[in-house]
DNA sequence: ACGCGCATTGCAATCGATTGCATGAATGGC
DNA sequence: GCCATTCATGCAATCGATTGCAATGCGCGT
């Protein structure tokens, strides 16, 4: 007797094992055994129970399922975020990254909880494990707080995280080589003639810095020193990075290269050379970081350090799912890191002046 | 007695209510309710409580919870993806729609599982409501089964769409007036003196296709007649649109005006264009589709529709939550629709041709 | 001193599945 | 034709919480 389901309402019922079990005149057990495919069931039985389900639009019930059987197929996906800059999704590295997570769970049969956090509270994250939601997690970025990642780690919490390897890690890292990336720019920018360099970009966050590095490392080499005032630290935002650009621009008009640690950023420096009447590259070279698809499509196409973001995205998946198998932790593995050279730091039309 | 945990190994137990019961001396009940903040617990009980649960890091399972209670926190937002081309995280746009989604579910409290799937398979999703794992779903786009949508309404799961109006619809929609973004570009090319526009965009997805149909239609109210050779099918990928802008060029020399129904095909088309040695604005001028944050960061700034965001993440979950209340399902919500010129359409210094 | 009411707390059933073990039917060996 | 196997299925306990109802203890009025 189907009772007449209220106009769009919620008030339906769902179907369940025991249902289908009395229209199939078998046992519960019998029905759960049958759809997860198990050996036991005869071929007949099995393919009746399939078939009623498929008609009835029957699904198992996972939260039930996941109970019972104690195994979880989510993984926690975080995506943390700075209170004060309200800066998150705004990165398209970021969207690159969770496609790969998404393309790369989906394979392995997982799902992926999506939760943004307060990037001052990482260790909120173990909640979603505590609570049993997640049977790991991912997070992307180390931010300020090495100290929480590292105890979550130590409370046996499976954890991966994208950043740098830093020095007394506990936890499992992925990432690009960010020394070798800075000091990559560097050498090209160096190439290319240049010697007035700008760097843009936080250097408050593990890989930032590291960039910065091996950008000022590379330079050190060369006779250059960059000081304070050839550093802007800004937030991976578009309108920041367009404004201390115009402002590092204003205070030192020699500038000849900029470095910035996103493509955003370095579109927006872009712009805001643009903006002052400097030509890219004859005036300013720029290299960006990470080579999101648009970087290619930009005026003038984008030159950038490049890591392998779909490539990022299995390896941590991988190295999450051998935590939860047991396996002993790795600390860090380190994906390769090249410069892709492109027209925004091509050539040096103009003459390099004499220093 | 706690055993030495295995080194890094997931084999420590989690602590769950009846241990902490049992660390408190009182009954499994009372701590569930001492956790809920039932008013049946005295204050003090409840406050030691709260205490040992921080102390040992236990955070209620919320598995069981949800099974128990039968409320679920979790709304699945769904990414479809086209087999063919692989088409899905590559726009922007998505990002900042999975980015409102993230603030408005997070903000009332809800969890989201970022599930892709088979473009052609939206009914897939389902499974994901029947299986239990989400209370209800947000699906980003129509694709090219609205039949499929509305059998999922009519069944009853509680589903919102982004998306297009469209005639027999049973399902919930939130999107914007993509018939007038049409025509407000149409309009605004006219104004600029341009004679012979480009559609560029998948007219087999509603919302492309209402776009066009905007668009047409009023350069036929200026006698302009779009042919079939002066639109290119295109998907949503950077490549595939700078594939064919070169084609499109290359039959039609005398072009003067591209309308991309996405920001990142005008951009795509933009670095076609320049391939071919066109200037922007001044000798085709292109309008895109979205504002996405890069559009006026861009070279030239990007001229686009602009949709409200973050608005339609809010509207979208909203609705949801309303279906799940059990009101009455709104058929459509269609958002403010606004055209934003920058420096991509804007002016014409060339001198208009006579007809 | 007794009974009543109120504020707390515990017992036990329940949510929807999974799974070890027992059971019953069919088959084969002798 | 009877017992030992094998195959298929059912019973009942279990996962970790929530919650209606019963039980306990306490204060207080009379």
């Amino acid at each position: 007797m189907s009772r007449p389901k209220a106009p769009g309402a919620a008030g339906r019922k769902r179907m369940q094992m025991a249902d289908l079990a009395r229209l199939a005149g078998v046992s519960a057990s019998t029905v759960s055994r049958a759809l997860a495919g198990s050996a036991l069931i005869s071929e007949d039985t099995r393919a009746r129970i399939q078939t009623l389900a498929r008609q009835f639009n029957y699904t198992v019930n996972s939260v039930a399922t996941d109970l019972r059987s104690g195994v979880k197929r989510t993984i926690g996906v975080v995506v943390p975020y700075e209170q004060a800059t309200r800066q998150s999704f705004a990165d398209p590295f970021l969207h690159g990254m969770i496609g790969a997570l998404a393309d790369a769970l989906t394979e392995r049969g997982y799902e992926m909880l999506l939760s943004r956090i307060d990037a001052d509270r990482l260790d909120a994250a173990a909640a979603l494990v505590d609570g049993g939601r997640t049977a790991g997690l991912i997070l992307i970025g180390q931010w300020r707080h090495h100290d929480q990642l590292n105890a979550m780690a130590e409370r046996g919490l499976p954890l991966v995280v994208w950043g740098a390897r830093l020095p007394r890690q506990q936890y499992c890292t992925v990432g690009g080589d960010n020394l070798l990336g800075g000091r990559l720019v560097a050498e090209h920018l160096l190439a290319q003639g240049r010697r007035h360099m700008i760097f843009l970009g936080d250097t408050g966050l593990p890989e930032v810095a590291q960039r910065f590095r091996g950008f000022s490392q590379a330079l050190k080499q060369h006779g250059i020193t960059l000081g304070g005032e050839q550093r802007a630290v800004v937030p991976f935002l578009a309108e920041s990075g367009r404004q201390s650009m115009l402002d590092l621009i204003d205070a030192q008009p020699a500038l000849d290269a900029v470095f910035a640690s996103s493509d955003l950023l370095a579109m927006a420096a872009i712009s805001a050379l643009r903006e002052r009447g400097r030509r890219i590259p004859e005036d300013v070279a720029v290299v960006g970081y990470d080579d999101v698809e648009l970087a290619a499509h930009f005026h003038p196409p984008l030159s950038t350090v490049r890591q392998p973001i779909a490539a990022g995205g299995t390896a941590m998946v991988e190295h999450l799912l051998a935590l939860l198998r047991g396996e002993a932790p790795a600390r860090a593995e380190v994906l390769e890191t090249r410069l892709v050279v492109r027209e925004s730091s091509r050539a040096t039309p103009r003459v390099v002046k004499a220093r």
